[in-house]
DNA sequence: TGTTTTGTACCGATCGTTCGGTACTGAACT
DNA sequence: AGTTCAGTACCGAACGATCGGTACAAAACA
């Protein structure tokens, strides 16, 4: 068992609960280790583990969600493709986003910067899809800070709400409201 | 000194670090309190502290937010307004909404509840408002719930970014948004 | 006086972390 | 071939520190 093997575990927990919120004892429940062997595989403890989690979902952010903004295609096509995407790794709206669990909760100097970058490429590369569609630049950063703006609030009120209604039609309109007179 | 002296200096504990954030020997530190002295103010502990908190925060909402959308005027001046008032509260953008902070973060099925209702007290004195200005009840609840979507997503990514222009920016347009086709 | 408020000392539980050690593996040496 | 040996994966037990919470008596105030 590597230690990738655990990341989805450690991903579950820690979106949900955030970094105060779990406890190493959690982790080895969740994980099915014990505590020391979590120090085998995460030598530097706590924090690691949540570094390590927060790497494994910007790679899937990457791999699943932004890399395939840069393929070719219709603008709009590809960004409703996208929140199919965003719907899964959220579960319609039922789960929440790590980079959000993570931002609140305690200022942890060194986590902010990893999510910092992360929200800071999600909004990158939704950018360079609506420069490529023809969107100015200046509106281009706007409107893709709004969708990232839209995501993250309509999935904080759904969890808040217990209803996923609101994430859902943020996703529904998200597409044609970033390409709207392109 | 009352209890109520105190509650501010809560209220910012909770609303950047979270409950979890939170431990006992900050709250003293932070009011000057000893820990028998907190107790003696909330015998209900840590929970009763925070509930206690949560209910200081939603009164300054309803005066000070909420109650001035029900006056009579122009229900897009009466949003600007109010969007003043948001500001002063987030510090234009710095400070966390502490509905938000508790959302996130471990559930904790009572805390849940009240800011579940916190955030449903803030849709349905928007939703009024555009009721009253002529929008239809269906409309009315779906904007206002994007309204709220925005500030909180806005808040979300201008901590995230360590930057305040995403919220600034969500305000100025949120009158208007609300008030199209009015 | 009686009541409210506080400081001090303390509790059991849990926190993140570390220690010493076991079981198993595959390569290296004789 | 048998043996040694380094490396990986894992665990139980315990560490000091801190957690939220309590008991109680001195102090401050009425």
């Amino acid at each position: 068992m590597s230690r990738e093997t655990h990341l989805p575990a450690l991903f579950q927990l820690f979106r949900q609960q955030g970094y105060d919120g779990v406890s190493l004892a959690n982790i080895a429940q969740a994980t099915g280790l014990g505590k020391a062997s979590l120090y085998h595989h995460f030598p530097g403890g706590k924090d690691e583990m949540v570094l390590a989690t927060l790497g494994y979902a910007g790679d899937w952010l990457a791999l699943n969600v932004l890399q395939p903004l840069g393929e070719e295609g219709d603008a709009q096509e590809l960004l409703e493709e996208m929140c199919d995407r965003l719907s899964q790794l959220y579960d319609e709206g039922r789960q929440p986003c790590i980079l959000g669990t993570l931002t609140l909760g305690p200022v942890r100097d060194d986590l902010h910067e990893v999510v910092k970058q992360g929200l800071a490429r999600f909004i990158e590369a939704i950018a360079q899809l609506l420069i490529k569609a023809g969107l100015d630049p200046r509106s281009a950063q706007e409107r893709s800070e709004d969708a990232v703006v839209m995501i993250q609030g309509s999935l904080l009120v759904s969890r808040g709400l217990d209803d996923p209604t609101p994430f859902q039609r943020a996703l529904d309109q998200l597409p044609a409201k970033l390409c709207a007179g392109i």
